[in-house]
DNA sequence: CGCATTTTGAACCGATCAATACAAAACTCG
DNA sequence: CGAGTTTTGTATTGATCGGTTCAAAATGCG
């Protein structure tokens, strides 16, 4: 029929995520993704329509991955207490080291301070999320207070939400300057709220 | 002499403020500041030397002003747990509403995840203003415990930075979709955690 | 092989970016 | 009033922005 593509589309996703966290939307430049795809401008024209499309699609493919973190995490066979320190614990750890994803932080964070208030579409995605996530961290604080493992006159639901903060409170204060230690304090006051 | 200047110094750092605090750093184009200040491009340029100092001057303003309000707040004579309670208020309205600065968020919060990873002068800024911000809190707290309003045996500084990490956390999650109620129980929740 | 179809690379589009050049305008002081 | 100094408006700089055009290259199918 015709000529094969030579390139692997998901992949070509991932390497703009990878841009896109790293510098920002605006801060990006097509010929930024080009650089890090590896491929031609036609080709990401061709393939996604718009510089603004290929972000859509890079951070479905965030969330679809952090998502599945969570998932992993919550449905380990451990007290919820325990489980949401670890999640806690986990950020400090990303987010205090220079290691791993350090310096960038969050791409949820950085992209809803960046674009939620002026795309809409944007922030139609980033909410869904965050009620998915919402709803996962709801059930498994439910699913503590059946096993007495977290007060039952608190409303799951509230403490989600309060989980859910944490996470992006530890992030901005790690932004601005706070220590490993300051951190760390942050996880365990959060935790002994529950 | 000379010519006299026409415009208010103090008056064109504000407006800038409001350009930046809008749109952030990258999405401002210096004629949106122009336009924003009322100025011509060589007022602006023979003022500030660039659209970076200019943006340095207005984060300064900014902090400046925050910084009089926390002071404004704290030295109330009230109890320190109701001090607190009311900064997480106002952010709740603040941020929960479209009312005032909704929309915008927290310039703070915005520059940081825009900024401090690829701009170390931004960055120390931040980190500044930050560690004083930890001291003021701290030593309210402090004062707190002396009155016994507060638990003495937890350290009154991890507190302080859980009550940043918790103002920064109800601005994501505002910016992510929580609603007004949402918002209200994580401020509940961190407050109980006092 | 050769036709149909798609991908690919490179040149190119107008628009806009931050920043500058420069001369006319405006003011103070003698 | 006029010399000296600064501000201001306008035009313009080269670079880069996101996106398009178009022909050459590359494949599958007959």
């Amino acid at each position: 029929m015709a000529r094969p593509r030579k390139f692997d589309e998901e992949r070509a996703v991932d390497a703009a995520l990878e841009a896109f966290w790293t510098a920002g939307y605006e801060a990006t430049s097509t010929q930024d993704l080009c650089d890090a795809t590896g491929l031609g401008r036609s080709s990401i024209y061709n393939t996604f329509r718009s510089k603004h499309d290929l972000f859509r699609r890079a951070l479905a493919r965030y969330m679809e991955r952090k998502a599945e973190e969570l998932a992993e995490l919550l449905e380990q066979d451990l007290p919820v207490r325990e489980k949401i320190g670890t999640l806690l614990d986990r950020i400090v750890a990303e987010e205090s080291g220079a290691a791993g994803d350090g310096g960038r932080g969050c791409f949820f964070v950085n992209t809803a301070v960046e674009l939620a208030a002026r795309d809409a579409e944007v922030a139609g995605a980033l909410e869904r999320d965050h009620a998915r996530r919402l709803d996962v961290l709801t059930a498994a604080i439910e699913a503590g207070q059946r096993d007495g493992d977290i007060d039952r006159a608190k409303d799951a639901r509230t403490l989600a939400g309060f989980v859910i903060a944490t996470v992006g409170g530890l992030r901005v204060s790690a932004r601005a300057g706070a220590d490993a230690a300051a951190l760390e304090g942050v996880a365990r006051t959060a935790l002994a709220a529950l």
